[in-house]
DNA sequence: CTGAAAGCGCTTACAG
DNA sequence: CTGAAAGCGCTTACAG
């Protein structure tokens, strides 16, 4: 493996010259620039990035932390994620981390910063209480992304996500305007129902659909209409099995994930009920796999790539440049499917 | 952030001393040892991995190759490989890299070894013929898991793998014995027709499913039986239509992957067929998915925790001690969903 | 068993 | 614009 030493060796220039080309520093002359860039791509040289990373106390890579590696739809988005970092010549190897949903990711984070060192930081999914905890130790640029941390107010934290109350409305709404009035709702943590986790894009999700079958004079009780669950297909299928027990006329449910949504489907069926002859259900995020059950599920689709892109064009850009942070909403679309008809009367 | 210079002033020993207490040497006293393990632990000191790397020329970590991010076998698979590296107290960090179906994983190894210079390469899915063609350059132990490299005789590279043969094998049988004879199967590479590429997973899959066939006296002919597609269910969905169209007495198919047979559900019921009245489908992985589809999905379990157990354990212990490489067949299981009944007369 | 010292491959003031 | 040199935090012969 050919050295920083050697490429000076072979270019007939010093390793520090060498070094300011491979850092593109201005102050080289064109000729030797052009004689050392020859010797590098002949050689194949690629310099080392331990003692690059040694040297500079930073890495000059992005680092990725996911939350929930069961997640379709925060998978789809790393890979976006992924792709966007590699349309800028970033190196392709951006370092990815899987976290449990229960677990801190500021926390696991700091462990990454000990250890790599990244120049940034994208959370793919968050917690944003955690983040108003323990984030305010952090100077990296970082970016958040499908969840809001505008109200955090951290200079170094960006956050790009669908407008979740929005969008919850938008789901209850597909429900209400074909004349539902018994809907319960899947998922998100049982302090929801409290509006303790007000920052929280499952909560704002709950509290957007809330308000819309409010609007719609539907009423909404927490503690009957609502189901609070971990996101997977397993906790969907409980809790909806728990919420039609406790509400044998139901007609409809909003399942704030479309895993949750998967399981609850299953459920219904499992308890005698055809989707959508019997009851009514969307789901939220838009992932593929909703295009290929049966029925079809209608959910709100989040625009995967753009997050991404937005996201990972922000983060770049204040590594480079260091501007403000900046918190965007990013537009989201319904998607009827074939689980949403009108209540039998 | 303490170095290995404070411990050494604050304990009194030199850096020599400490360095070789934090590589776990033999030739240290036990006072010193005590001694520096207690500041080590009182100033919460890591060392520097990029100093490590540099000096070592070798990380201390173990990397892994994922071929696909939307498999959700291999992202089970992936998931069970990290938890099993951490509970030997490895480097939860495990870097991660993602490749496409397409790419040619070992390549994208090459650039890792430069780069991060693992200490061992985990490789999740994979098609045996890249690596025959261009593994033989590395030397780092490196593990396959769920394909087999038992015939490409590396001395550095294991694998752990479903006996695929046998399984689909068992797939077909589950659709002979009710008495399918018209049976086709979706999936893997257009080459398999010819046996191109003997040594592959999805390859022995089919051949293994095509012998039981003929075993059971049922015809088989690739060009007309035969429909091969990526691992998408997108591509399941088309490959099923495609089949479908071409057979249209079909009673069954054996899709090589679920996410294949999850298309091909939807593709069938969109062709107007109910499943399992009307066409039996059985899948191969045993993803959670098939647990919530309607109809639960028939399909061969792989038993992931234990293809990523004995996998990460036999990487390990290769890394320690250099043992000679092994491969083994881990067992599979027969899941009964509910998309199997016995043709219409 | 322990310490002093060389060196891994880079970057970056500093001097010219 | 260029080079010589210090130093990032470690590991590991080597000497004692």
């Amino acid at each position: 493996m050919a050295t920083i030493h050697d490429i000076a060796q072979i270019s007939g220039y010093s390793i520090g010259t060498v070094s300011r080309v491979i850092n593109n520093r201005a102050d080289v002359s064109e000729k030797a620039r052009k004689k050392i860039e020859a010797v590098i791509r002949e050689q194949g040289f690629q310099p080392n990035s331990s003692a690059r990373t040694l040297r500079q106390s930073m890495s000059s890579e992005v680092y990725i932390v996911v939350r929930g590696i069961a997640n379709t739809f925060l998978l789809s988005l790393l890979e976006k994620t992924q792709i966007r970092i590699g349309e800028h010549g970033e190196s392709a190897g951006a370092g990815v981390q899987f976290i449990k949903e229960a677990e801190d990711e500021v926390a696991v984070a700091a462990k990454i910063m000990q250890d790599i060192k990244p120049k940034g930081l994208v959370f793919l999914g968050g917690n944003t209480n955690t983040f108003q905890q323990t984030f305010s130790g952090f100077t990296v640029p970082s970016v958040l992304i499908s969840a809001d941390a505008e109200s955090l107010g951290f200079d170094n934290l960006s956050s790009f996500t669908t407008d979740d109350r929005d969008a919850g409305g938008c789901a209850a709404r597909a429900l209400v305007s074909k004349g539902h009035r018994r809907i319960g709702i899947l998922g998100g943590y049982p302090g929801d129902a409290e509006g303790e986790r007000s920052g929280n894009g499952p909560s704002l999700r709950i509290r957007g659909a809330v308000e819309e079958l409010e609007r719609g004079g539907v009423s909404f009780d927490f503690v009957r209409d609502y189901e609070p669950c971990p996101f997977s297909a397993e906790a969907g299928y409980q809790a909806a099995k728990r919420l039609l027990s406790r509400i044998p006329d139901l007609t409809a449910a909003f399942a704030i994930s479309d895993s949750l949504a998967i399981g609850a489907m299953r459920a219904f069926r499992d308890m005698g009920l055809h989707i959508p002859r019997d009851i009514s259900l969307v789901g939220f995020d838009g992932v593929v796999a909703t295009r290929y059950t049966i029925p079809r599920l209608a959910t709100i689709e989040q625009d995967v790539e753009l997050l991404a892109r937005r996201g990972v064009d922000d983060l770049l850009m204040r590594i480079s440049y260091e501007g403000p942070a900046v918190h965007e909403k990013i537009p989201y679309r319904f998607v009827d499917g074939e689980s949403i008809a009108r209540p039998r009367t």
